[in-house]
DNA sequence: ATCCTTTATAGATATTTATCTATATGGGGG
DNA sequence: CCCCCATATAGATAAATATCTATAAAGGAT
């Protein structure tokens, strides 16, 4: 058998034909004139290299070949059907795979939106990359993931960005300090405490250090911390003070105590970030409208800034191109 | 998806690309060279509407919906392969199905064909049908198996024939008949006794009536009996005489006697009778090979007259021509 | 940066496919 | 014996397919 010329239509006419068992019947249902159907007979029956069909008191019957034919083609046109679901299920975005890469900082909050969407669509597997925004610009860089979460994104040159949760810098003190009880604070007075830091490469402490640049300040005693979870339980056992994202306090803090300065917060959106150049995943688009369509259920009213159907908007502008050129 | 211009060829390409995960080196394999691949590859992926494949560190590895693609491509492929051998062991005459038609008489020989042919082939299955001759005629003008066994074959117009066994028509009585002991009988001594006959339309009766007609005889008392085991019983146990195959006669036969009558035995063949226009099922010619080459193992050496080489000769002589006119 | 390998695109062509209309052929039922 | 339905063949054509060679573009490794 030569399986070089065989197409799947060849198939779906073989088995219209087999099905009402003439070839002037399944020529009417799919819409082609007999002759069309005989002929596609003919060469499916050349490529085969067996009779496949034969006439007996006027019904066409599959021969034993014929009838094996038949097997093999409905297995093999089901087969392709439950693709074409499978696609279908991927373009929904109800299935597939993607990944995202958060800064720290984030991974306080992305788990409110993940969770709900993993509930909601179970077949999607997700992959969660963290670290702070160097590392994660690396990454970006090499094109590993379909989705990043910076404050700042890096060049829009390469991507588009969409803000969807407000995350303002605060200078956090513990209970019982000194400042803890004013009601203004002027920045340049906590100057003379010892200030915990992340270290360099992440957003928070880039994001303070310009603020404090544009303010004209230069803060005295320091110590580094690599984690926002490390700086949080230094500040409530007194080790210094230091200006982190709201998020990382836990709803209830008893232990620490956020301290009015002037100028702050300072504000900053956290925007998901998509490169241009790679084809976004089904899955992660699926993700992306499930954020815009259920943030405010995720998260508290006071951080909502959701901006994410202008970047829906947007990508969806510009996938048409890509489809075509797309591999 | 568009299922319409989907190729099993187009398959094939794409999986040897996946397998070997570089185009060029799938087109080595395949030999075609680099850019065929890479069109065919655009246009499965066109018809898909999905990409396929993304290169990830110099390997082409399949996406999502490539990789779902390349499960069932392989499926379908191995279906296919399936298929392939199906249809080889058809062609061997390994399995599929034939019918064969008898004039009554022969089925006394027939099963020591048709068992051991069993035995060596399970997957054929064989339908048999029995009648006498002028039902098996009527059968053969309205084609309803791939074989038939006559004595005398009809119009050889529309067939052709091979003999294979000597069917050899005597003169029985019952032992103990008072001619039972003579050396030589002359027919016309029989005319006085009763002759036990099959009904008109039996190979036999009509063999033995232009017999008797040749030698200018006529018989005087009858009895007409359905069936040579009928027959054979009547005879033995005095009811008349008879003229039957010596077929039907069991290897031990103490109640019943052959008489040498001048003249007989009335010599004739049976032979395989198939149709010119019907195409032969591989099965039933699977079967003529097998009884062309095992006849001596299945029946006694004095009836062997084997000639069913010359017909399968004359088969593959025409068989090609059928081969491409066949549905 | 530069070279090598891999992929993609362009341009070309013979073949095949998918499809039609018109017509011939053939088998059963009255 | 003729008519009707089904099937097959002929002839035609636009589209697509399968392939090639030559060349450009892109991506990694040095």
């Amino acid at each position: 058998m030569n399986i070089r010329h065989l197409t799947f239509r060849l198939l779906q006419v073989y088995v219209a034909v087999v099905r009402s068992g003439t070839m002037s019947e399944a020529a009417r249902r799919l819409h082609l004139t007999q002759p069309t159907v005989s002929m596609q007979l003919k060469r499916l029956s050349e490529a085969v290299g067996e009779p496949l069909l034969e006439s007996r008191q006027g019904r066409l019957l599959p021969t034993e070949a014929g009838s094996e034919l038949y097997r093999a083609s409905r297995e093999v046109l089901g087969r392709f059907d439950d693709f074409d679901d499978y696609l279908a299920a991927l373009r929904g975005g109800e299935r597939g795979r993607f990944s995202i890469a958060l800064v720290n900082t984030a991974q306080y909050v992305l788990p409110r939106l993940l969770g709900p969407h993993s509930q909601a669509f179970p077949e999607v597997e997700i992959t969660v990359h963290i670290g702070n925004r160097r590392q994660m610009l690396t990454r970006f860089e090499r094109q590993e993931d379909d989705l990043y979460v910076f404050s700042h994104p890096p060049s829009l040159a390469h991507a588009q960005a969409g803000r969807f949760l407000r995350n303002p810098l605060v200078a956090v003190a513990p209970r019982g300090h000194p400042l803890a009880g004013r009601e203004r604070i002027d920045m340049s007075e906590l100057l003379g405490e010892r200030m915990l830091l992340r270290e360099p490469g992440s957003a928070t402490r880039m994001l303070f250090e310009s603020w404090l640049q544009e303010q004209g300040l230069t803060l005295g005693a320091t110590l580094q911390m690599a984690s926002n979870e490390a700086i949080r339980v230094g500040v409530a056992s007194g080790l210094g003070l230091a200006v982190l994202s709201e998020h990382v306090l836990p709803a209830e803090h008893p232990d620490i105590v956020i301290l009015p300065v002037t100028g702050l917060p300072i504000e900053s959106h956290w925007q998901f970030i998509v490169r241009r150049d790679r084809r976004l995943s089904h899955a992660a688009l699926g993700f992306l409208h499930f954020a815009a369509g259920h943030l405010d259920e995720c998260v508290e009213p006071r951080f909502l800034s959701n901006e994410l159907e202008g970047l829906l908007a947007r990508l969806a502008e510009v996938r048409p191109e890509l489809d075509d050129s797309a591999n």
